[in-house]
Formats: structure tokens, sequence, C-alpha cells
DNA sequence: TACGAAAACTAACAACTGTTAGTTTGTTGT
DNA sequence: ACAACAAACTAACAGTTGTTAGTTTTCGTA
């Protein structure tokens, strides 16, 4: 019934997020989005329901399908070394599948209104799951007795800006990717 | 003489560097940081030229700086490494000493306008100082014979958050974050 | 061919934007 | 006490913002 008016608004979604990568939320005009899409900026309206409602869809279907993604890494049964690598598998595929969105989750979150708590919410369990994770392999033995706080921070940081680098590096294929991530952040780079 | 005059131009471009990194450039309005100031927004205009010169003074000096650190690494005749570690330093230290400032430098350098040009250029330039490095080094055999690329890209961008991470963790010492943050980074955080 | 819905349009709104002009207030050295 | 000047003010501008209302076009289906 309604696909067609679905498969319009998503692509309205998808270059919204395009444009915010670029010149961020607050940047954007309904006009410049209107433009993009060929239309004025008042049809826009028989599609969405506000700026904001896109700015919400974009980051929070990507910031639950990393909660997912963790989800399903916690209940591997993987060691911590293990665990990690799947990390950065699913940080290489959801940014590699939506670097628009990767960008607004990172620097237009704080425009999130009525759905900000709920963002900080996800992202603040995620990166608990993500410390115990590395605390665990600490008490075990796998991984170095540094800050896990400044582990984690190091990883997330480099696993959260994929997105700027991806586009860079077209020839790079992403299996080579994750695995030669894997190697420089949890072997290092000293020989 | 205009010492005043200064003093009250760079008072302004401090609150509105805290006030980019809050929100993004282009969602602070001249009204919020006149309001911020305490006064009225025709009142900035006594002392700066435009908005447009805010952003300009925060990144270019920032950038400059950043460009003068790494030429003095450069002429260092320190080995890669110890280059390496050097560059730690510098941006943790000037991360450290300008938080505000940098998230301006990562998150709105697109809203540039006649600097954006010079900007990008010392940001090239910077990039290729730091991929010359570790090109050295691996054929030095001081580290892994990995792509360069990513190390860089690895590194870079884990340097390049720290504004993010720094005001979270004030119990955190300068020094022991570097030596830390030296240990992930070049040595992985495996066992 | 005619109909109904989807999706475009024009026109307009009230609020907000950066910025200017002209004026008043406050301070400082003579 | 007063001149000089920095730094605040009020008022207003022209352009832009997200959004609404009402209307016309497009197009698949009956």
């Amino acid at each position: 019934m309604n696909n067609k008016a679905e498969t319009r608004k998503q692509e309205i979604i998808r270059v919204a997020a395009r444009l915010f990568k670029e010149k961020g939320y607050s940047a954007v005009t309904m006009r410049d989005l209107a433009s993009e899409m060929g239309i004025k900026a008042a049809s826009l309206y028989n599609h969405i329901d506000s700026k904001q409602d896109i700015l919400d869809d974009i980051i929070i279907s990507l910031a639950e399908a990393f909660t997912e993604g963790m989800r399903r890494i916690q209940s591997s049964g993987d060691n911590c070394i293990g665990k990690l690598k799947q990390i950065i598998e699913l940080h290489v595929s959801l940014s590699s599948q939506n670097i628009y969105g990767m960008a607004s989750l990172n620097n237009d979150w704080m425009h999130l209104t009525a759905k900000r708590d709920y963002y900080k919410q996800l992202r603040s369990n995620y990166e608990d799951d993500f410390r115990s994770i590395l605390e665990e392999g600490i008490a075990s033995g796998e991984i170095v007795n540094e800050r896990p706080e400044v582990m984690m921070f190091s990883i997330l940081t480099t696993l959260r800006s994929l997105y700027i680098w991806i586009p860079k590096k077209e020839e790079l294929d992403l299996k080579e990717l994750s695995t030669t991530l894997n190697q420089i952040l949890i072997k290092g780079i000293n020989k």
C-alpha cells in the first residue's frame, strides 16, 4: 500500500544524510534538501513530518543497529580478543553500509530533541559493554593491564571515524581493512 | 593601547569556541553568543568583524600550531618511534590547552570560506609529514610493514578525538595520558 | 475514460538570522 | 571637571528559516 511513500521517504532520508555529512544538520535547509531532490521544499512535507524527524530516523536506526550488534557479540561466548575482532567487523560493516548516517551519528546527535536521552542511553550501554569486555580480557590475562578507559577510547574513536576515511580509499577491500585494523589496534605497530 | 580590546575580543572568541563545541558553528547564533557574554548581539561588533572571522581565528590559529609542532618534530633528528611519541605529546598538549577549539577544528572546518583552502593545505601537509615518518619507520624496520595509511588513520583519529575525551577524565594526569597512549597506540593491547 | 490517491505546486506565515546605523553609558588620564 | 574613547545600548534592515494551507498535476487502476 504505502510502499511507494515509504520508498520516497527513505530516498529523502538518504539524500538528507548525505547533505548532513557535508555541512552538518543545522547548516542544511529544507530548501537545500528539496533542491537536491529536484522538488520544492513544501513538497517534502508530503513524505516527512519535520526536519527533526529525518535526523531522528538517521541516528536512532543506526544506534539501534550497533546495540543489536553488540548484543549478538556479547552472547557469542567468544573470548576477549575474539569479541574485539567482532566489534571491529561490526563497525567496518555498518560504517561502510551507511557512510552518511555515521556522520550524523557522530556529529549531530546533540541536535536530537525528544530522542536525545534515548540515544545517549544506547551509547552509554554500548560503551559499558565494550569496557566490560576489556576488563574481562585484563582479568584473564589476554590483554595488557593498561587503563581500559584509554584502550576503549583509542579503539572506539578509530572505529567511529571510519566513515571519514572509508570513502577515500575505494580500492580497499573491507575484509582486508578489518584484518589490518585488527593487527594495528590489537597488536600495535611496534616491531 | 588596544590591549583591552584584544582581551575582550579573545574572550568573545573563547566563549564562542565553547558554544561551537556544544552545538556546532551553524547552530550558534550571534544572540546566543552575546547572551553568554551578558551583552546584546550588536555589541559584539565593537570587537569582531563577523561571525565568520571568529571561526577563522579559532581554526587557523590551531592548525598553524599543529603545523609548527610538526616542523619542530621533523627537524628533531629523532627516529620514527621517537617522532611518534612527540606527535602524541603534541596532540595531548594542544588538545588539553584548547579543548573547545579542537572541536571546531574537527567538525566545523567546512564552514570556513576564504581560509578553507589554506586550512586544507595545512592539514594535507601535516598528514604527508605523518605518513612519511611511518614510511621511514617501515623502511628502517622500526615498525611493522602494514599499510601506513591505515596506521596513520588509526593513530590520528584517536589523537584528533582527544578533545571529546580529556574533559571527562579530570583526574587523569596529562603526562600519564601521553605515556598510556604511547603504549596502546605503538605496542598495542595484546599481551 | 474517469477516478482517487500520491505527489507535486504556489503563496504565505511568523520567527529568526547576521549585521548596520546611530546613540548612550562608563571609564580613564589630564 | 572634562575631553576622549571604549563598549555598551536601541532600533531596524533585508534575507532566510521551517512549516502550513490550499491547489494543481501525475498516474496507476477500475
